[in-house]
DNA sequence: CGTCGATTGGTACAGTTGCACCATAACGCT
DNA sequence: AGCGTTATGGTGCAACTGTACCAATCGACG
């Protein structure tokens, strides 16, 4: 192996990059040279590294889920071993809310890619900031009967965060919201 | 008055070729030239009627935007005077979800327009679907103390929105479980 | 040390973009 | 009929697009 460097490394530097002019812009500020310039390297790197602006866009959005999954976990897992139900479903909502730059400019992503993507029924499984996994997680935490509040649940998260990215309502409230929700389905009296 | 024309006919024409190309692959597929083609008009025409590009998909927004108001209301008006307070919520929340082409369009059009009208704080209003009258409206239908319950119900009908656009989801299945809530908050005791 | 493959850089090119410009046609008015 | 406004068409252009291509450089291994 001649000239070792982190394919890995680079890969995600430039990655960082679309991610930075997708979310300020969409999608159509992500070209091959603008990126470049955004990532400080030249034009031709990205060509190397990826392949076409098609495929650029395509690794830079798994690149970003992956990203996004192991700081979901991370958080997750920082409420320690076996946490109460409501507090680790609590915590699986406030994943679909902006709450912190990371997870903005997560969503604000998947929001620039969103009609692209959608148009292709293979990609569009990479463009739903819910994983599947979440969902069946969601439906556990509740009781039997709660199937569809829990449902409706995520759904009311992945709308509050439309909410909060317009700046239509504080971050503040739409985690007031949630608790009044949680405090409805586990009260003592279900 | 020379060569009379119906200026904004020839405006809503041009614009539901930019809805068309803008829902089907995003903003960047709505340049110039392809919507006229897609209107089947000279390209000379966007400019003379629209001006610059950005004009261009700023009146084509705001045409769609009272385009689907309209609309809406009439959706709305068909329950007759006087509704009950559920059938009007319930109707309000399900504008809100694709359930026909031109809800659906009308959301992707929205979602196409998202990341790149949200950098420009002037512009950010024109793509919410839920007008803040709307909320008031929700707000008024529910009895006082389920103000908090309101705002998640449309923050829920939003999320079903994804969900049904991204097709993990009926549209039976979304219409079902906002009637489940609305079965909860119109309990005979509240 | 030389060689070979991994990596980088620069550039060239055909196609497309938004937009400005100019001529001309169509029409209502005086 | 003539004029002025409104509308239409076509074309040109500089800037930018994605990507193919060629040359050079680097480092590890023989």
């Amino acid at each position: 192996m001649p000239r070792q460097v982190d394919h890995e490394e680079r890969r995600r530097h430039i990655a960082a990059a679309v991610w930075r002019l997708a979310a300020a812009g969409g999608l159509e500020d992500a070209t091959i040279r603008r990126v470049a310039a955004e990532a400080g390297v030249p034009a031709r790197q990205l060509q190397y590294y990826f392949g076409t602006r098609e495929d650029l866009l395509l690794g830079a959005l798994d690149l970003l889920n992956q990203h996004g999954e192991a700081e979901a976990r991370e958080r997750i897992a920082a409420l320690g071993p076996a946490p109460e139900p409501r507090r680790l479903l609590r915590s699986v909502l406030l994943e679909l809310l902006p709450l912190d730059e990371g997870r903005r400019r997560r969503h604000l992503v998947h929001a620039a890619y969103f009609v692209r993507f959608m148009a292709d029924e293979a990609l569009r499984d990479r463009i739903r900031d819910t994983p599947p996994e979440l969902e069946d997680l969601v439906a556990l935490l509740l009781p039997e009967e709660h199937r569809d509040e829990a449902e409706f649940l995520l759904a009311g998260a992945a709308g509050l965060q439309g909410q909060l990215l317009l700046g239509h309502m504080s971050a503040h409230r739409a985690v007031e919201l949630i608790d009044r929700q949680l405090d409805r389905l586990f009260a003592p009296a279900g």
